[in-house]
DNA sequence: ATCTGCCCATGACCGTTGTCATGGGTTCAG
DNA sequence: CTGAACCCATGACAACGGTCATGGGCAGAT
C-alpha cells in the first residue's frame, strides 16, 4: 500500500484528486493539504511514501517546498504538479529535488504510474519534456535584475519601482534595459513575459 | 439519478472531478469533455441534466458555452467553475445563463449539493459574492478600448497595435488614453490588469 | 595583482507614450 | 432635429522609457 499526500490550493480539486487515487487498490491518501505549512504539520502525524504537490500554492509553494522536504524528510518522494507547462518549472522541479513532474493535463492513468513509478525509486522524465529543458538556458539575469524585473510585471514605472528597491531611477532603467537585452525583447513588459514563461523570475 | 457532464481543459481535474462525483449515489458522470465543442458533440449522445464547466478553456470558453447551451439546450443547467475568482466572473456567467457558479477552492460537498440544488431549478447564490458583485461596477470601456487594451495587455508597442487594427497610432492612444482614465490607472499595463480583474478584457 | 563580473550612479539622446484641444464622421433616442 | 455617445483622426507638449558612454566600488577567480 503506498501513503500519498495530497497539497493543492484549491480544494476541490485536491479532494476530487484524493477521489481518483482512491479508486485504486494499492494506493491510499492518507493526508491532504492546501499549502505548504499544512505538508509539514501533516508529515509530523502520517507516514507518506510519496508527495504529489502542486507548484501554485500560497505561503510556501511546491517548488520551495519540494526542496525543503528532500533534506527534511529524504524518504518521502516528491512528484510535482503543475497547471502551466513553463520551460522552466521541468528543470526547477528537479532541482528542487522532486523525483517527478507531471502536467494537470495528463491523463490520469500517467499519474497512477508515475506515482508507482516514483514509490519504486524511479524519476519520471518525460523524454519529449527533457529535450525541451536542455534547450532552455539557465537563468541569464542577475539577482537585480531579477528582481526589478519582477516589479515591472505589475506595469509599475520606473519611479515606483526605483522607490520600492532604494535606487536611483537610472540604475533601474539600465538593471531593465540589462534585461531586455538578455531576453531579447522590445520592453520590460516582453521581457518580465518572458523571463516568467523561462522561469527566471 | 442526475446526469452530470464534466467539462475542463485538464484531464486530470477533468478525471478527478468525475471520481469524486461517482461517489454518490445519486450522481453519475456520462460525459467528459476537454472543450466547448466536444460538449455540443456530447449533447447528442447522452441526456444531460446538469453541466459543470471551467471557464477557462480553449476554443470555446465556459462562458461562451454556457450561453450557448441557454439558447440551444435550454433544459440543460449550467454549473460553473472557475479557478480565479475575478469580480466579473460572478455576473457574467448568470448573463450568459449560468444557474450556479463555484470557484474550485470550495469544499466538494458544495459542488454536490450545488448539483442537486441546481438539477432542482434553483439558482446558486452565494450571497457573500452576490454582494460583490453588485459592487463591481459594469463595464465603462468601449467596444474599441477593450479590444485595443487586449493587444496593450500582452506588452505591444502601440505601432504594432495599430496595425494589427487598422487604426492610426495617435487614435489608439486616445483609446488608450481614455481607458487608463476610466480604470484610474497609471498606464496601459495597470489598466489592461484592472480590465482583466473585473472582467471588462 | 589583475581581470572579470556585478553593483550603483549620472547625463545625454531620442523614440515612445499619455494628455489635451479640436474637428469630422456615424448611429440612436428623445 | 438635436443631443449624446460612440468612432476616427491630427498636431503639439510634456513625461516616460530604452540605450549608450562613462566611471566608481566591491567581490571572487587566475
Amino acid at each position: 500500500m503506498i501513503r500519498v499526500l495530497i497539497a493543492d490550493d484549491q480544494h476541490l480539486v485536491r479532494s476530487a484528486l484524493a477521489a481518483l487515487l482512491n479508486l485504486e487498490v494499492d494506493l491510499e491518501v492518507v493526508a491532504q493539504c492546501a499549502d505548504g505549512d499544512e505538508v509539514t504539520a501533516a508529515l509530523a502525524l502520517h507516514k507518506v511514501d510519496v508527495a504529489l504537490v502542486d507548484i501554485q500554492m500560497p505561503r510556501l509553494d511546491g517548488l520551495s517546498l519540494a526542496q525543503q522536504l528532500s533534506q527534511t524528510h529524504p524518504e518521502v518522494k516528491v512528484l510535482v504538479l503543475t497547471t502551466f507547462d513553463r520551460p522552466g518549472y521541468f528543470r526547477q522541479a528537479f532541482e528542487a529535488g522532486a523525483s517527478g513532474f507531471l502536467v494537470k493535463d495528463a491523463p490520469p492513468e500517467d499519474l497512477v504510474s508515475a506515482i508507482r513509478k516514483v514509490y519504486a525509486g524511479d524519476k519520471i522524465i518525460d523524454p519529449q519534456r527533457a529535450m525541451l529543458s536542455v534547450e532552455t538556458q539557465r537563468n541569464p539575469l542577475t539577482d537585480r535584475e531579477r528582481e526589478i524585473l519582477a516589479h515591472a510585471a505589475s506595469g509599475a514605472p520606473v519611479s515606483r519601482i526605483a522607490a520600492l528597491v532604494h535606487l536611483s531611477v537610472g540604475t533601474v532603467r539600465n538593471h531593465l534595459s540589462n534585461a531586455i537585452g538578455k531576453t531579447n525583447t522590445a520592453n520590460r513588459i516582453e521581457a518580465a513575459r518572458k523571463a516568467r514563461e523561462q522561469g527566471w523570475i
